[in-house]
RNA sequence: GGGCCGUUAGCUCAGCUGGUAGAGCAGCAGACUCUUAAUCUGCGGGUCGCAGGUUCGAUCCCUGCACGGCUCACCA
């Protein structure tokens, strides 16, 4: 045996040599260098608990019974609907299956806690039920064990649902112990590594992740029923554009390319709408190569949706609907309540210029701003040179406005919230405004002072998409390295003709961060990009 | 990337001007046939994140590194 390890998983038949060469004697020492494994150090290492379960799974074995071996278990209730249906199911016989959270031992009875998908229900054992063997058989299983039970429901005295056990299964051995039952899985690095033990000890989480799963639904139910059509577009591609981010890159080898990984799926879905499916949406990860924190990850779900024949103001409805309708689904109301501030998605949210919201918030009128020389000046006046991206003298009226917006106005943006209009410097997909070309139809929704939504009038005049991309071109080469990639067929496939176009994205996890009241975004996805551990 | 903080038993956490560690839960042994953070008695369990340094002596002081948390910058 080559191990202490896989000895206890799978003993092998006495006298079946699993290792060495037939006709080769090799010594133990030479089998424990060979594969770098020594029996008594693999026991040295294990802590008391690990071994003495690992002892107890090794003694199951030997005698035929390994828990590893059981295959199905008809599991005929849950623990939840035991609990609803009480006065229907009271005496009627039940098959629960999950793992034992706690054992509290009685004298000559037994209460176990069994948690399933749903909750968890007490289970009540003794050996006029069991049987005087199977109780005492029972009575050696390990808390994070998961059996199968069959018995009967009753209410305990005290009043609890319970299943009175007549026939107890070990179907998984737990070989390493369960977190502490009262204070559970607390330090966030283990939680987010080992989100196993995560789930299983911290109802919440599991009570988060299923709602996720209803948001998702939600948001593609209510697209599906006004005929969108959901596609998938290329993760991969040698161009990485639709927005304005660091990609991450990677390599074919068939092809000997260098690749990126998608920042946003825009271009590919409008591409769709050129070729005529009107209503289009994907929902899927986009990959950003930026800054790690509480309200980023490195992939993240976003869904964008492009509807033909509309424009921004559809966009706005539409986003406040789903966002709205999301909202009812996962927590039943359309008011809800963020880290302890009410937040009222229901329509219609409050619509402002980005212009107004900077004179509301920041006491500054760019109305009566009129060169990009005048607004330089303003900058400087203000300080507003630091949260400007390019150096001040290659900075327009729109950069500088967009700079003020988001030092003055953005984190004041409490209650959900539409700007609208935003300047056509820092916005080279979108249509211009009729009669002021530095404008453009766009709008980004904000709730607690983060962007959750962008959204516009899709620029379909290939020409001046041209003209855009290489305008964004001369950014990259003034070092601004988030610039949009030219991708000339997108531009080719406007030339064939996209019609009048609408088209939004919203952050999928912000969403669901502030629908069930998640601090940080890595309380929303399940597994958060980590460093490893070595 | 910068700043601040953290890393001690399986888990949650204490640990005093530096003298090689404690509690609760979990585990083991025992008592108890309606408990539910069950209770009661007893007993085990530690590479104090890693590597150096100072010191007679380091969990503690210093330096470096790793991982994490918060925060600032960038971003959605």
């Amino acid at each position: 045996m080559k191990s202490y390890t896989h000895s206890a998983y799978n003993a092998p038949p006495p006298g079946c040599q699993r290792h060495g060469i037939e006709g080769v004697s090799m010594s133990q020492e030479d089998i424990a260098g060979e594969d770098g494994f020594d029996e008594e150090a693999a026991r040295a290492s294990l802590s008391e608990q690990q071994r003495i379960r690992r002892e107890k799974l090794a003694k199951l074995q030997a005698e035929g019974r390994d828990p590893f071996a059981v295959v199905t278990w008809n599991q005929s209730h849950h623990s939840a609907e035991i609990k609803e249906k009480f006065e229907e199911l009271e005496n009627k016989d039940v098959s629960v299956a999950g793992r034992v959270m706690s054992f509290r031992d009685i004298g000559k009875a037994s209460f176990i806690d069994l948690q399933d998908r749903d909750g968890r229900i007490q289970v009540y054992l003794n050996a006029d039920g069991l049987g005087a063997d199977a109780y005492a058989e029972v009575k050696t299983w390990d808390m994070g064990d998961i059996i199968g039970v069959e018995g009967y429901v009753f209410k305990t005295r005290r009043g609890e649902i319970s299943v009175h056990a007549k026939r107890m299964v070990l179907l998984t051995k737990a070989i390493e112990p369960l977190p502490e039952k009262f204070h559970g899985l607390k330090d966030p690095e283990q939680r987010y590594r080992r989100r196993y033990l995560d789930l299983v000890m911290n109802p919440q989480v599991m009570d988060t992740f299923k709602k996720r799963t209803r948001i998702i639904r939600a948001v593609r139910e209510y697209l599906d029923e006004r005929e969108y059509i959901e596609v998938e577009t290329p993760i991969l591609g040698t161009i990485a554009s639709g927005a304005a981010a660091r990609p991450f890159v990677t390599k074919s080898n068939a092809l000997n390319l260098q690749l990126y990984l998608r920042i946003a799926t825009e271009l590919y879905l409008k591409r769709c709408i050129v070729g005529g499916m009107e209503r289009v949406y994907e929902m899927g990860k986009d990959f950003r190569n930026e800054g790690i924190d509480i309200r980023h990850n490195p992939e993240f779900t976003m869904i964008e949706l492009y509807q033909a024949y509309a424009d921004y103001n559809d966009m706005m409805e539409l986003c406040e609907n789903i966002c709205a309708h999301a909202a009812q689904v996962a927590t039943g109301s359309t008011t809800i309540t963020y880290q302890g501030t009410e937040l009222r998605f229901a329509p219609p949210w409050r619509r402002l210029t980005m212009m107004d919201a900077v004179k509301e918030y920041g006491g500054i009128d760019f109305a009566s701003v009129a060169s990009d020389e005048d607004a330089r000046s303003l900058a400087v006046e203000k300080g507003l040179a630091d949260e400007l991206k390019k150096k001040l003298k290659d900075c327009t009226k729109g950069d500088i406005l967009n700079a003020a917006f988001e030092k003055y106005a953005e984190k004041e943006l409490i209650q959900p919230t539409f700007i609208i209009d935003y300047p056509a410097d820092i916005s080279p997909l979108t249509k211009q405004k009729p009669g002021d070309p530095s404008m453009t139809e766009r709008f980004e929704a904000f709730i607690y002072g983060r962007e959750i939504a962008n959204a516009y009038s899709e620029l379909n005049d290939p020409i001046v998409q041209d003209d855009r991309f290489r305008q964004q071109a001369k950014e990259r080469e003034l070092g601004d390295d988030e610039a949009y990639m030219l991708d000339e067929d997108f531009v080719s496939s406007l030339e064939v003709g996209m019609p009048p176009t609408g088209g939004m994205g919203i952050g999928i996890d912000r969403l669901i961060m502030f629908l069930t009241d998640s601090y940080s975004i890595r309380d929303v996805i399940l597994y958060p990009t980590m460093k490893p551990v070595n």
